[in-house]
Order: structure tokens, then sequence, then C-alpha cells
DNA sequence: CTGAAAGCGCTTACAG
DNA sequence: CTGAAAGCGCTTACAG
């Protein structure tokens, strides 16, 4: 049944409308008035394409186009609310424009990353967004020999402009808030433990900055062992935990609602010493207002960065220092 | 910089390499050695298009070739970590079969689904798999017209195969293990609530199924007040429960991670009735193990899920009744 | 070992 | 109001 039903093309409408190839593609793109072809056989080609079960075949059209109007981006993950959301929006953004988007996950993998960034140019997308990408100056310098724009998003680049969270600021002020909650709650006054994220990489450096300065606001000092910057992974946030079962009031600066998952499983299990302890998570996720011990988040503004970030889309410009988004606190 | 900076073609390699292009076509598509062309001459193209920053134009490959090997999904939200971990496992997988995954996130938008599929059959997907789609019917319609398999997972349609969790024995399972903790952990034995989703979905039908026989075994009759399915919002789970202050023990099932917020936070709200509760969800979020008062969360098998429908990707199959994948009870 | 040539299914300037 | 024709950038059977 797919052998023989061959896909029909404009030709074999055109065979069956009796008009041209021509008139009957104007018809199908929507430029038939502008064509001044008759209202009539407009609606005799509609008729007939459906009838056949016609569907435009992209690639020659996009071939014989000047443009794509494709947009593509690359993600690092779908495991938390933070990246589900960027591609959500990032979709609707793009069609309410006019554009068509393609986001492809890349498991935080260097290679797939990169690999993943040819295929897209490869599909002729006009502009190329790197979400968390782990090596964006190589995708953004493939670009660039391709001629194709390049934007990176959540982490800044040197060789495209980025759009980031202001993640100083807002790790800073959740500093304070666990700070300020130890001393309401615990009565207690004390260097918090910064958990998960790497130092290499800029978003968990410039948190670890805010970190830093809110304690030093307050004439506190941060002992190295309490910086525990494990990676991305639950386990690993568990893991680094596991030297440290507090005998007063402690206080925990948690990095990303991955480590936040650790973090909460090593409080579960620790018994009545547990309600001595609070925390903060730095990103967002609906349950952790419900988390005990939890006494606040912070929300990356996606919409404002996707946002500002089409307001790039079209318009090459040089990288410069990245864009820097607010984030939103919220307090339990 | 875009405007002069035309993008390469085979033919401007050839130029350079002094070469045909047909040669240089076959060294980039890697059927040169079939094609007997002296490596050195393969080494020199490579170089060059490299040098010169060529990219395949995948639009006119596709266009020449006979198959796409492009697979389409279309996906409602990536607003929880069933779809999100749909989503990736369907890029890795198709990945290592040598398939290019489309993936498109519709909103639970019938006409935005119908849009997209649109789109995914003009980009000439081979397969078009339709998650938690409104109308899958709708849109195996329109890929059998056009010559396109069609698969549907998550729910299931007349009009092509489908893949779905068992709801019915995993809703069965959940209720057990809710109506067991009500009498293990406040010594009472009671019908429970039902809240979240909508009757006129298949899964959610087979879930209230599930819920009712697993009451009927037991010998408890479930009130018609208690059931709720007030659709997929968190509000609206939390609105379906403002007449209900429990005196006394009390217990829910929760339909979908949406509704657990709406419930968690109703439970939080409760004050210290709250520990008379007890709820279970159908669907998994890591955090949920430490919500108060969860007792379970059902996991569905997005992975033997996925086996499934690969299996069925290229080989065109009647409808029939939909092959159902056993879900994982997870106990707190 | 390699090239000339046809053709995939469209779009659009051009010529009536 | 409409059609003939060129061409987008590839791939591949065919012919040396």
């Amino acid at each position: 049944m797919d052998k023989d039903r061959k896909r029909k093309t404009i030709y074999d409408l055109a065979v069956l409308a009796e008009a041209s190839p021509s008139a009957v593609s104007s018809v199908l793109n929507g430029t038939w008035e502008k064509r001044r072809i008759s209202k009539k056989l407009a609606t005799k080609v509609l008729r007939i394409a459906e009838e056949q079960g016609y569907h435009l075949n992209a690639q020659a059209s996009l071939l014989r186009r000047d443009r794509s109007n494709i947009v593509g981006m690359i993600v690092p993950k779908y495991d938390n609310r933070y990246f589900g959301e960027i591609a959500e929006q990032f979709e609707a953004k793009a069609r309410a424009r006019g554009m068509f988007p393609v986001i492809t996950c890349t498991q935080r993998d260097p290679d797939l990353e990169f690999e993943a960034a040819k295929e897209l140019v490869a599909y002729q997308v006009e502009c190329l967004i790197s979400t968390g990408a782990t090596d964006p100056d190589r995708i953004a310098a493939f670009c660039r020999a391709a001629g194709v724009q390049a934007l990176n998003l959540d982490l800044p680049g040197q060789d495209a402009p980025s759009v980031i969270s202001d993640n100083y600021t807002g790790a800073r002020d959740l500093t304070r808030l666990i700070l300020d909650r130890c001393q309401s709650d615990l009565g207690w006054h004390g260097a918090l433990r910064f958990v998960g994220g790497r130092l290499s990489d800029h978003n968990t450096a410039a948190r670890l900055r805010g970190f830093l300065d809110a304690h030093a606001a307050l004439g506190l000092t941060v002992p190295e062992a309490f910086i525990k910057a494990t990676g991305y992974s639950a386990s690993a946030a568990w893991s680094s935990l596991q030297d440290f079962s507090p005998s007063g009031p402690a206080g925990i600066f948690v990095n990303s609602t991955i480590s936040l998952e650790g973090v909460v499983r090593w409080h579960s299990e620790l018994g009545s010493e547990a309600r001595h302890v609070r925390y903060g998570c730095f990103d967002w996720d609906p349950f952790g207002k419900f988390l005990p011990g939890n006494v606040g988040m912070v929300e990356q503004d996606v919409s404002a960065m996707l946002e500002e970030l089409f307001t790039r889309i079209g318009t090459p410009q040089a990288a410069g220092a990245p864009t820097l988004i607010p984030c939103k606190l919220r307090a339990f």
C-alpha cells in the first residue's frame, strides 16, 4: 500500500484539475490571489488536493525558496522544569512569529551536541540556539563558517551573543534568604553548605560568588570544605553529604533541582535532626514548596530570556557581554 | 556577511578540488569507496570542504533520496517527568537506530496537534507517533491518506496501532496500596477519593475501573461524589477538594502529577488534620517520595513502551487492540 | 578510477 | 487570468 500509492505531486493535481502545475502550486501556497487565479479554480484545486491526500513536500519547497524560517535549538535534558519550560515556550514563541522550531536534546554529551548542530545546519536552520551547551564556542565557530546565526541561552559563550540568568544576584538573594531563615527559625547564624554543580561551569561559578558575597556581607566566612560542587546528579549530591551529620542547626544552598533530589533524600534520612536543617534551591520545581526544610527557590525567568533571545534572531550582532535576565526569588 | 558569503555547494568544492561534482558528492556521503574513488582525492575533498565551511543541504539530499529516515513525534507537554522522559528516550532510541527524530509539543491543543502533524508529514517523516494526542484518529486518517505510517503512544486510537500503559492494573494496584496504608497507618478502612483527569479520556476511564474494582474486591462502595475527575490542572484539583475538610481518616487516589500539585497544596493547608490523610499518585515524580502523606506512585515504563513502539516502525500493521505495557508500582 | 546527465518536487520571474 | 521554463543542490544509474 505504501508502495503502489506513490505520493501525489502538483503535477498529479494539475492533470486532475485540468490546470498547469504553476497554477496548482500558487493555489496551494496561498499566492493565488496575487497571481489573480480564479476563485473557481482555486476551490477546485483545493478540493482535489484534499481528496487525493496531497501534502506539500517541504524539502522540495525549501530547496527552491530562499528562506527556511526554521530555527533550531539544542537542549541538554528534559529532566527538570527549567528545560521543559524553555522547550515549550521556545516552540510557542517561534510559532507565534511564523517560524518553524526544531529542538533536539543532547544529554550533555559534547559530541552529540556537535553532531546535532551539524544536522540542524544541514536542515538549513536560519538560527541555531545552544541552551546550556557544554561547548557553545565550538558550535558558534561551526555556525560562523556555515554562515548561520548562532545564539547562546543559559550559558555564555565568547563567539556568539548570549542571554543568561543573573546567576550572581539570584544566588546572593537566595543565600541571604536561607541565612535569614536559619536565624528566625533556628536562632542560628553561620555559614551554609553549597551543594551541586561544577565550579568550571560559568553558572555555578557565578552562583558561588553570590553565595560567598552574601556571607561576607554578614561577616561570615565559608570554610573550603563547605563547597561541594559535585556535578549534576542526585546521587553525587547525596554522597557528598554522607560525612555530614548535623548535631546542631545547619543550612544548605542547593544548586539545581537535580542536586535537590539528593539533598532531600539525605534530609529525609536524618531523623529528628532534620528539624534543625534549612535549605533553599537555585531552580524551580512546583513540588519544592512542600518539601520539609525548604525555605525558598530561585525561578529563572524563562519567558523574559526567550523574549530577549527572539529580539536577536535575524539581526546578526557581535558577541559582546552576556545579557543578564533577573531571576525571581520564591520564598516559602 | 550573510549576503556575500553564499553557501558552498558541491560544485564549488568540485572546482576547488579539480574533480567532478559526482565525485565530490560521493566522497561527502561516504559512498566513495564503493565507487572506487582514490583515497587521495577523498582526502583532498574532505579537507577543502572543511576549509570552506561546507555543509550538506539536507533538503536537496532528501529530495533526491528515496527515504528520509525521519521519525516524527507529537507530545502534549513537557511539564512533567513522564513526557520529558518520553522525549529524551525517543530521541536516544531513534538515533541509536540511525533515524533522525523530530519532536514537537502541541499544548493539548487539537488544532495545533493537527497542524503539527501536517508539518511533519510535509517534512517527509516515515512514521508519525502521536503521544497523548487529543484526537489520534484524525491524525491517523490524515497519515493514511498521505501514505505515512501512524502510531499511537499513551492513548489508544482506532485507526493506528497503539502502545499504552496498563492503566487498569496500575490503578488497581495503587488503590490497593493506598487502602492498605490507610488501614495500617490510620487503622481505618473506607472508600478513597479519585482526583484529576477526565472521564472521557481512555486512560482516566481505565484507571477509574481499576480504582473501583480494587474497592469492590474489599467489599467497599465508592460514592459518586468521591469521583472528582476535574481535568489536568493543579488548581482544578485543589478547588475540587475545597468542600472536603476531613474530620477523620481519609485517602485519595491522585490521577497525574499535575493534579498532585493541587492535592499536595490542599494537604499542606489542612493543618493538624493532615496527618489523618494518605494519598498516592498515578505517575511518577522524584520529589513525590518526600511529600508528607504520599504512600506511593505508579511509574509508567517508558523504556518498554518505546521499545515496543520501535518494533512497529517500518512494518505497517492493522490497528488492532492496544498493546498494554505493565507499570511499576513504587511504594514509599 | 571517474564524469555527464537526468531528475527529485517545488517556486517564481517572465511572457503572454 | 494563466502557462512554459529554469533552477534550487543534491544522488545515482549509466557509460566509459
